[in-house]
Parts: C-alpha cells; sequence; structure tokens
DNA sequence: CGGTATCCCGGTAGATACTG
DNA sequence: CAGTATCTACCGGGATACCG
C-alpha cells in the first residue's frame, strides 16, 4: 500500500485538531498517570509538579469533552473529584506506547542530529550553504 | 511520602520536547508528504495550501535540525532545494500510521463525545455538577 | 479540596515586503 | 525559486488572588 492517492494527505484538519486536543503539552503525563488508575485532582498535580492549575484544568477539561477522560464529583466536604480513564481513553494508550517507544529508541540518534546542525550553524550564519 | 512514586513517568522532559519538535501544527503533513518522494520547497507548499512560507520554513528546518529530513541544495539557476525524508525519519513513519489509525479509528466516537459534552455545558452553565 | 477570575508576558503564526 | 525580514495579532501558559 503505497497510499498513490494524490489528492488528499491523510492529514486534514478534523485529524490534526484531534491530535493537538489529545496529544497536547501535558495530555500524555495525564493520560499516562490515568492509566494507572484514577486520581484526584491534586493527586495528579503532586504527580505531575510542572504543571500549573490552570494548565492542568484545561488539559483535564478538555481530555473529558473529548472523552477519553471522565470527572466524578463526590458531594462530600470539601467535594472529591476523581477523574479517571474511559475505555475510548485506553485505546490511546497502544498508539502512544509505540510513539513513546519510537521517542526512546531514537532519542539519542536524534540529539546527535541536533548537535551535528547546530554546529553547522555556528559555521556558516550568513548563508546556509554548505561547508566546503 | 504521600505519593509514591515507584516508576518515574515515563513521560520526562526530552520525550515531551522531542515529540513538539516532530508532531507539531505542519509536521505530520510535511512528513507525510516526503515519505511519498522527494519534494522542493514550493512543492511542498502547493501540497499542504494552509500553510505560510514562513511555518514552513520553520517545519522543514525544525525537522532538519532533528535528523528527520535532510536538504539539499542544488546550485542551478535559480537554486534548486529539495527536501527528502532521511531513513530516522522513516522510522518515524510507523508510530505516526499507528497514531492516524487511532485517529481514523475514533474520530467520530470523539466528536459525539464532543457533542454530548457541549450540550451538557450549556445546561449548567453555573457549576459543573452532575445532572440526575 | 478543587477549582474560577485576572493580569501579563513570550512565543507562534499570519500578512506583507524584499532578496540572491 | 526559495527563502529572509518585519511587524503585528493572538493565544497558551505562568503567577496570583479569590471562592464554594
Amino acid at each position: 500500500m503505497d497510499t498513490a492517492d494524490p489528492a488528499g494527505p491523510r492529514i486534514d484538519a478534523p485529524h490534526r485538531e484531534l491530535l493537538d486536543q489529545v496529544l497536547d503539552k501535558w495530555s500524555l503525563a495525564v493520560l499516562d498517570r490515568l492509566c494507572e488508575r484514577p486520581c484526584r485532582f491534586n493527586e495528579l498535580r503532586r504527580a505531575i509538579p510542572a504543571v500549573t492549575q490552570k494548565s492542568l484544568t484545561a488539559t483535564l477539561r478538555r481530555l473529558e469533552r473529548n472523552g477519553v477522560v471522565e470527572r466524578e464529583v463526590t458531594a462530600t466536604r470539601p467535594v472529591a473529584v476523581t477523574y479517571r480513564i474511559t475505555p475510548l481513553g485506553k485505546t490511546l494508550r497502544h498508539p502512544v506506547d509505540v510513539l513513546l517507544a519510537w521517542a526512546d529508541a531514537h532519542l539519542s540518534a536524534i540529539e546527535r542530529a541536533r548537535r551535528a546542525f547546530d554546529e553547522q550553524e555556528e559555521g556558516s550564519l550568513r548563508t546556509r550553504s554548505r561547508l566546503p
């Protein structure tokens, strides 16, 4: 299958938007955590120290909206809110695992490529041409 | 030790950054195209009408820096620049395919979830509580 | 505890113009 | 053709403060 469809690339707007919603800065960390077990809000904050409340709230809301995370409010005092992964969310695990496995396998090669590229740049700052 | 953090999360900063560099807004479309065949700059522009020169340039530079795309300058008149996928770049294809397959398979379910969520919101704008 | 409301800043993307 | 240079608009995201 060489995908000989010249007309439409497989990356259309809805797909792109979906990936943006689900693979954004904090989503992976959140999903990773919720795949292990349901979590309370502040539990997630502690698990992902670099995230702010605002961003965490936004991430959870987005994930909830996309049906991959579920929010449950228990009207205790004070309220307890539990987030858990949905069945749909669990289906994301495999693709993400594949992606992370790729990242793991090639991270060092990529870091090498970056250094090589950055070195080149230092040499030829005026115009981007090949070095003799 | 409130939260026993046995194994650090698999999503650390370098991984996250790598994915940001390689899965950003236009990268997938570019990689998709370059997986089929090498392309000239304006050929890519035409293939991805929504992208601006600036963003395309930035995307290509980033991908080049990360070693997944290669830039070749032919000193004809006027210059011809060809971009092609590298071996490292080709290894990205599988993970991305898995991801796109997931998106394809679940897009409709996710759109349904979004509609349901958005409806709920209209009803309960004051506080986010569950409906009976 | 689990958020929302504000302010603010830096980076990203668009439009436009110019160049080798 | 294949970019670079600006200039501006916008938004995500952090810091902070407050509320049910």
